[in-house]
DNA sequence: TTCTCAATTTAGAATAATTCCAATTACAAC
DNA sequence: GTTGTAATTGGAATTATTCTAAATTGAGAA
């Protein structure tokens, strides 16, 4: 597959706005992009931090009601693991999260659509599941 | 199986604190017998009004370390979906759980171990999960 | 272009779950 | 019974998030 390129990320950001009837902001936009040159599932005060770069005076109330639009306009995920603060995530596609408990990075376990029906086939009859959320925790030892 | 009877209960309560060098005070025993009592993964707050009916005088912050001292027992699981309050089960076995989107019930759904190693199969090789955590959401419709 | 006005942003206050703290109480061992 | 530690308690503190009300923005109307 061809990753996507910038303008068509960007095309998509403007459209799922405006299906929604909002604007598409700097706020919002920088907010987005952020997420998507580091895609390491940061909590709203590191987006804060980031977002700064480009927008100095942007505000966190401000960083929370983008976050909030953006998963609202399915242009973003948030991410819960026990009760930490939430994180966010931009890959749309079904996955699952393994979060390292050595260095706590959390990685993404993209998912076959075989492998989320074997997952929806532990549900007995009479449950009918819309949505899901896997995460695994322990070490990992990658190359 | 034959279901555990309330003495073998009470003796795996008094031997998982002894263990751990903790006293098996009353105000723990009630807190996991409220658990025990009806398994619907109670919030602390829910917790705290029905140990109540025994212990009047007891109070929530009592209430929060006697389950805290629980889960580090291994004698209860803390439940947390997405940033609602911590909800607390007594079921030991590996399960996952469904939370109904229309009366935010929560049903158990033990897992066997066939089911359980068809999870971990959805790990890259290198990541080696100690724990997951598996919820569904959606309608239940059941008899 | 200027005007208008709803949408958005903003700073700071408020909220809510949970944890912390310092004082009291309980209780096992001596 | 005294002592010493663990446990409980009420209330303060913490922290992530949401709310509020005022200021700003910007798209479309005039
Ligand atoms: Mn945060
Ligand atoms: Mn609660
Ligand atoms: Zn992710
Ligand atoms: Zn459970």
């Amino acid at each position: 597959m061809h990753s996507k390129t910038a303008d068509s990320l960007q095309n998509k950001f403007n459209q799922k706005l405006l299906d929604k009837g909002l604007r598409p902001t700097k706020q919002r936009s920088c907010v987005y992009d952020v997420l998507l040159q580091k895609k390491d599932h940061p909590t709203a005060d590191e987006v804060l931090v980031r977002v700064r770069k480009k927008l100095p005076s942007i505000s966190l109330a401000t960083v929370y009601n983008c976050l909030e639009t953006l998963v609202d306009c399915s242009l973003v995920k948030q991410v819960n693991m026990d009760r930490s603060p939430s994180k966010y995530c931009p890959n749309l596609t079904p996955h699952a999260h393994f979060r390292c408990s050595k260095t706590g990075r959390i990685y993404d376990l993209n998912l076959q659509e075989d492998e989320i029906n074997q997952l929806k086939e532990l549900l007995p009859s009479g449950f009918n599941a819309e949505n899901f959320d896997l995460t695994f925790s322990g070490s990992a030892n990658l190359p």
